[in-house]
DNA sequence: CATGATTCCGTATACCCTACGGGAACTAGG
DNA sequence: CCTAGTTCCCGTAGGGTATACGGAATCATG
């Protein structure tokens, strides 16, 4: 059975590896500097512009040089993110609360340097170092509340899909300002004939309600902002409230999930002291 | 003072414009034979194959002249967006938690049927029938609960976007499926490589004691649906949970929005009784 | 039949990615 | 010094994309 290994992996984990010995030509770039300058380009201009002939002529080099350095443009896109993600740097310790802050604010600042970030999907992400960083720092955030250990990806994942949403977000309106030079308020302004034209007041009670009660003030990248805070909120209390009564009164919801946990349930961060060191076992389907 | 006009905004309207009086050479085609050819061939190849040439080429007609019936490429693509959220016909009535699972129910079948709808930028949509349609049902929704006014639009937008996150993570999901002819758990197992060769232990104790516990046995897109779920329920219950008790506890929290709230605040909801059906001020800025 | 309105569309420009294959530049070993 | 092996560099060519412009075609009306 012959399975093919993508060749992106080795590019991703560079750093994990020793350098190889010099023979034949040397080479007039790096993989960092090719990744580093798209990732320059990227910032100041979009993703788009950074093209493979725009990062070449960067540096000075003709376009199909690159491919010598990367298999193809979407494993540059994967490496620029990865290493973005890798020097987010996550490093903050302390309660929950806090690191879940520490999380929030270091992502939300890692997407307003790199807006393009918002352009890229982010199913099937690059599987390097950033990426694994970003996943572990999460789920030990996590893990100190006690939770039992099958709850743990889930309350993770939620947590890092909200925050990674409304960074997504607010980049996607930054990029928007800049490609139309317009903000967000001012795109709406630029629309005000859909209220005096278009829009159906009957059709739309409950809007109109809320207009009438001055509750659509606010500008909308604000209201964006307020739904964030607001939701994260509840997130976070619905996630220490299942910690605090132990699964006593969720359990009956949880079942299903936690059926087949047979590992402490009384005490379950005790797996987090004496971890098993082994990967050797091949029984894992991630 | 001169303002430029949006000339999407009749396009996106046009159902509730009466028919003009036909002057001049007569169309072959129509706005809505575009749109849903469009539609036909992003459903089965993506969003890029809906090109204006190709789109054109559907229609048999040459690739200028659809620029008769649509301005350019992106309002073409705001036209199908709305137009597949308008026939979303979101109806369903009941309490609150019985409409939030007919949203999100007749969300996922949209993004199933029509996965192009997550390679579209979810800022600045188009403000057609269909978008408002959405804001509506979903702010009716949580409208039953009889929050305060000024909480209504934070609650709607906090389900709508943890809903329509998901939704789009499926469809992604779908898409890289068709294009790459992969499964994601296909992938993850062409990249077993990671786990062999890459991963590193120690720098990732929680992770890998979740692993040794045996809590990744799911597939990747059934932990995404596991996430979601769990996010959701916390979402509902923190929403429900801040109606019964009216702002008591939370009042410290909420204070600075409510403030500005003049309108009655024991009984929130009566705003949606008598509707002041005047939309003439000019003092509102969405 | 003339006029005005509207639709239709050919051409031209400027991007994008990358398969292929040959030449250039280096090291190691003799 | 010479040669083999290795690796890097890159020119060309082909098939995509959107749309500005201007003129021809086709209709209702007067």
């Amino acid at each position: 059975m012959e399975e093919f290994s993508p060749r992106i992996l080795p590019l991703l984990w560079r750093r994990s590896v020793p350098a190889r010995k010099a023979v034949g030509r040397p080479p007039r770039l790096t993989i960092d500097l090719v990744v580093s300058t798209a990732i320059r380009i990227a910032d100041a201009e979009g993703l788009e512009a950074a093209s493979m002939a725009r990062v070449a002529a960067e540096l000075s080099v003709a376009t199909m040089s690159l491919y010598t350095y990367v298999p193809s443009r979407p494993e540059l896109a994967d490496l620029m993110v990865d290493e973005v993600f890798w020097a987010r740097d996550l490093r903050g310790e302390g309660t929950f609360r806090e690191r879940v802050r520490h999380y929030a604010e270091r992502t939300f600042a890692m997407y307003r340097a790199h807006p393009w970030l918002a352009e890229v999907s982010r199913a099937r992400p690059p599987l390097g170092p950033g990426m694994l960083a970003e996943q572990e720092y999460v789920l030990a955030a996590v893990a100190t509340l006690g939770l039992p250990l099958r709850q743990l990806n889930p309350a993770a994942t939620a947590i890092s899909a909200w925050v990674t949403s409304a960074a997504r977000h607010e980049a996607e309106s930054a990029l928007l300002r800049r490609t139309t030079g317009l903000s967000t308020d001012e795109w709406w302004l630029q629309r005000g004939e859909l209220w005096e034209s278009w829009f159906d007041v009957e059709a739309h009670p409950t809007m109109t309600a809320i207009w009438n009660g001055g509750a659509f003030d606010r500008g909308a990248d604000e209201q964006a902002q307020d739904a964030y805070e607001y939701g994260l909120g509840l997130l976070l209390e619905g996630i220490e409230r299942s910690a605090e009564h132990d699964g006593t009164e969720r359990s009956a919801e949880l079942e299903g999930i936690e059926r087949s946990a047979e590992h402490e349930e009384t005490e379950p961060a005790a797996e987090l002291e004496g971890i098993e060191r082994s990967v050797e076992g091949d029984d894992r389907v991630p």
